[in-house]
DNA sequence: GTCCAGGATCGGA
DNA sequence: TCCGATCATGGA
């Protein structure tokens, strides 16, 4: 199993960028990842260096998820002297990265996330995965396809801790699993032409299209606001948003100052 | 008991 | 276009 050396990578900051919700932190300090239905474990060997496991033709599938073709030094280095306290955030918080999550897995598990915190949104998942998607090995579960979700009915979804958004998750399985909407498609689309799909899924206002847009799509220049970042924008930016002016690196430093905010300022 | 969480939707102004 | 009420659920 490969043993890589990476500067700008951290798992345990990963886990609490409430980008993903089914990364798991193992007895060991090891964490267990899993995307849609593969699933790999990596275990932090110190001095940057990192141990995968997963199943050899995985290889390129975990490269992109954790964007391992990017160097983040410069995302770092880049950050503009004037503006303080980016810089004072984005020090704080030296392992994170922009994952590539599966859209669909992405699109549902924000879809359940609204008005929950991130250990919430975790059970939630996880729940889904264990009532709607097929057994993996070790216990695991992967991530139900739209088919399952969309078999499933209204009320058999509320048992699982939905409450009143279980007929989003209802509706918005059934676009895809239907083909009204069509994930695979939407990567080829503008950011402007792949938010109105996703606004177009019930459930789905611009914060979860925004969240999606830039953790499944990778689309930089989308920033979504939620509830902290809105402290942000009010405590540090006098109440004016920054992210358009920062364009395209918007959305990574939307998720520096969220991990900062949420884990380092607090309260 | 109250308050809050990576909000969206609806009705009414 | 904007605003307020409302929507389940679990944890602090």
């Amino acid at each position: 199993m490969p043993i890589l050396q990476l500067e700008h990578f951290d798992l345990s900051t990963l886990y609490a960028s409430g980008q993903c919700f089914r990364m798991k932190p193992q007895p060991d300090g090891a964490y267990r990842v899993l995307a849609g239905s593969k699933m790999t474990t990596v275990t932090p060997l110190g001095e940057h260096r990192w141990q995968f496991d997963f199943a050899p033709e995985d290889a390129p599938y975990w490269q992109r998820y954790f964007d391992l073709g990017t160097d983040y030094a410069p995302l770092f280095a880049e950050i503009p002297a004037e503006e303080a306290y980016l810089r004072q955030a984005a020090a704080c918080c030296e392992g994170l990265r922009i994952l590539r999550q599966e859209p669909f897995e992405t699109l549902i598990s924000f879809i359940c996330s609204q008005r929950k915190s991130i250990p919430a949104i975790r059970d939630c998942v996880e729940r889904l995965c264990a009532a709607y998607g097929t057994p993996m090995a070790q216990g695991e579960f992967a991530f139900p396809t739209a088919q399952r979700l969309a078999a499933a009915t209204e009320a058999e979804l509320r048992t699982y801790g939905l409450g009143y958004r279980a007929p989003y998750v209802l509706g918005t399985a059934r676009l895809v699993a239907e083909g009204r909407l069509d994930l695979s498609a939407c990567a080829a689309l503008s950011d402007a032409a792949l938010q109105e799909q996703l606004l177009a899924c019930p459930g789905v206002g611009v914060k979860v299209a925004g969240c999606v847009m830039l953790f499944a799509y990778h689309r930089l220049a989308s920033a979504p606001v939620d509830v902290w970042i809105q402290k942000v924008i009010e405590e540090e930016y006098h109440g004016k948003t920054p992210f358009p002016a920062w364009g395209g690196r918007a959305g990574w430093y939307q998720q520096i100052l969220f991990y900062y905010r949420q884990h380092v300022v607090r309260q």
